[in-house]
DNA sequence: GTAACTGCAAATCCTTTGCTATGGA
DNA sequence: TCCATAGCAAAGGATTTGCAGTTAC
């Protein structure tokens, strides 16, 4: 496995980003820089990073998502705009399961976030309900 | 919306399958039934059935599964070979984030499953970690 | 009766891959 | 030097969609 500035560059806009970038998105950051890498080369890269876990994929409904590691979190995921919200991990899942072996785990929240909420409020659709 | 035959025969072997089928599986079993099913059909169907809220998607890596929703449950899934097994909830998760409406979550456990482990060990690679 | 649904096939679009040239160790 | 990687472009493959005919209500 080699380093190249295309792979630096890469591991770099994913693990400064507070969002969660799309492959799409991290490739027009990447050329910012890097005018010329292809998005081959940046689909070809984040999974080799997503293989040596040095970032982690997040499989959103219609394309890909990519994380980083710098504090273990999770997730809050908006049914409507499919906005990713990082929620602080306050949960300890140090379980083992039958004869399985865990290397981790995730955990999603899914529902609607505050934006979608105002706006179903402006439409009449007040209903709260919780789990 | 409408009842269909087509909506219906999905929804069962969704239902009543122990596996997590993809809608390719899906379409293969209703053909069974409904010999000239056509797998656009499946595709919206159960799309419908999601939203709804009826079953529930599975985003793996390949292609999308489907979930029935008997008993509340968790997944393990398997790194090497993907495999989702599913895991008993016990686990209370009755939060609410900031000012989002929370209306379920997921918690999905990443590791490698029996089989592979067994099949690491004829290799040598006896190594055991766990969270 | 009519709007939603089906089947079929084509289109879409994210992601991967083959190939040749390049560059890191 | 040598082999992993880059860039480019084409292929792959799951999912969606347009359309004309059909069907549930």
């Amino acid at each position: 496995m080699r380093n190249t500035k295309q792979k630096e560059l890469i591991f770099n806009i994913v693990s400064n980003s507070f969002d969660h970038l799309s492959a799409d998105k991290i490739y027009l950051k990447a050329r910012k820089v890097l005018s010329n890498i292809s998005l081959g080369t940046v689909y070809r890269n984040l999974n080799q990073l997503v293989e040596e876990g040095k970032i982690k994929k997040i499989k959103m409904n219609d394309k890909d998502c990519f994380d980083n590691l710098k504090e273990k979190h999770n997730h809050f995921i908006c049914k409507k705009c499919q906005k990713i919200i990082d929620v602080k991990d306050k949960i300890d899942l140090s379980h083992k399961i039958e004869n399985n072996l865990i290397v981790d785990y995730e955990i999603n929240f899914i529902g609607i976030c505050e934006d979608c909420l105002n706006k179903e409020e402006k439409y009449g659709n007040g209903r709260k309900t919780s789990l």
